[in-house]
DNA sequence: AACGTGGACAACCGCGGACCG
DNA sequence: GCGGTCCGCGGTTGTCCACGT
């Protein structure tokens, strides 16, 4: 599924992501968090705009993101919030920890919406639940696929992660929570903030940005190919795989704590 | 077997809000 | 108040695949 590879005006890559590219983002991710998403694929190796891959994380690889089919309490959920909110459907996906409002969107669309102009002519609400809810707990292309979801079958690393339950937070799989704010100056900064120690060391990055924030490619000076023309990665490989804003002299970690070290200013 | 069609969903696109100088 | 940057949201599109003919 997805969109067929490839490369726009500027040599981002589009359309669907490889295993690699979910790899290199995961790993970042979880790394390092997702400090600015705008240079967020230049560090990590990543031919793509920072809008697609924030998508990506938000939609796919972040944890806690559920996958397959939705249960009965989940449809009603869906279907009483779409009374209450509308298409808001990052307020929908609030009610629904796992679920993101991109899938939930297309779930609506696809399932619920249709089945419920259906059944307005019967006008039996728990009807429509109850119809919705038994094709809700497997969808057809699910059925076609013998779900679990293709991707993630076929990605070793995805496949083999621990299956996100409902009731898993995200602290669970990382520590980290990340913001991002502005710094007097113009400078970005970073807020890393590590949860379990309750730490928090801004730092500043030397990147100033004039372009359009989404749309401005970010690669580096020299971009790596391997022989299936993918990129392998924009910037040298760094001992751990990627280049950081660290990596720039400014910043140093110490792999060994918690949270990241940054030489006093 | 070949082809057409529609369902499903990942990803793109444009817009607007929050924040800051 | 204005302009720029960053980010999130919602609508839409593109593509794959199963199914029907």
């Amino acid at each position: 599924m997805g969109r067929r590879p490839s490369y726009d005006d500027n040599g981002r890559k589009k359309g669907a992501w490889s295993p690699e590219e979910d790899k290199k983002l995961r790993d970042y991710i979880v790394r390092y968090g997702h400090w600015n998403w705008r240079e967020l694929p230049k560090f990590a190796g990543l031919a793509r705009c920072g809008k697609s891959c924030r998508l990506r994380w938000m939609n796919y690889l972040r944890p806690n993101v559920k996958r397959g089919s939705y249960t009965e309490e989940e449809e009603d959920i869906i279907i009483k919030s779409h009374e209450e909110l509308g298409n808001k459907w990052s307020a929908i996906a609030a009610k629904l920890p796992g679920r993101t409002d991109n899938e939930i969107k297309n779930h609506w669309h696809t399932h619920l919406r249709k089945r419920l102009h259906q059944d307005q002519s019967t006008a039996d609400p728990g009807k429509i639940l109850k119809q919705s809810t038994n094709e809700g707990v497997q969808s057809a292309s699910e059925k076609r696929r013998g779900f679990a979801p293709k991707e993630v079958a076929n990605d070793p690393d995805l496949s083999q992660a621990p299956p996100i339950l409902e009731s898993s937070s995200s602290s669970e799989i990382s520590n980290l929570s990340f913001d991002c704010a502005l710094l007097p100056g113009g400078m970005n900064s970073i807020m890393m903030e590590d949860i379990s120690s309750s730490s928090s060391i801004p730092v500043e990055s030397i990147v100033e940005s004039t372009d359009d924030f989404w749309t401005q490619p970010f690669l580096a000076d020299t971009v790596y190919f391997n022989q299936n023309d993918d990129l392998i990665s924009s910037v040298p490989l760094v001992e751990g795989g990627f280049l950081t804003p660290y990596d720039h002299n400014l910043y140093y970690y110490d792999d060994g704590l918690d949270y990241y070290s940054f030489p006093p200013y």
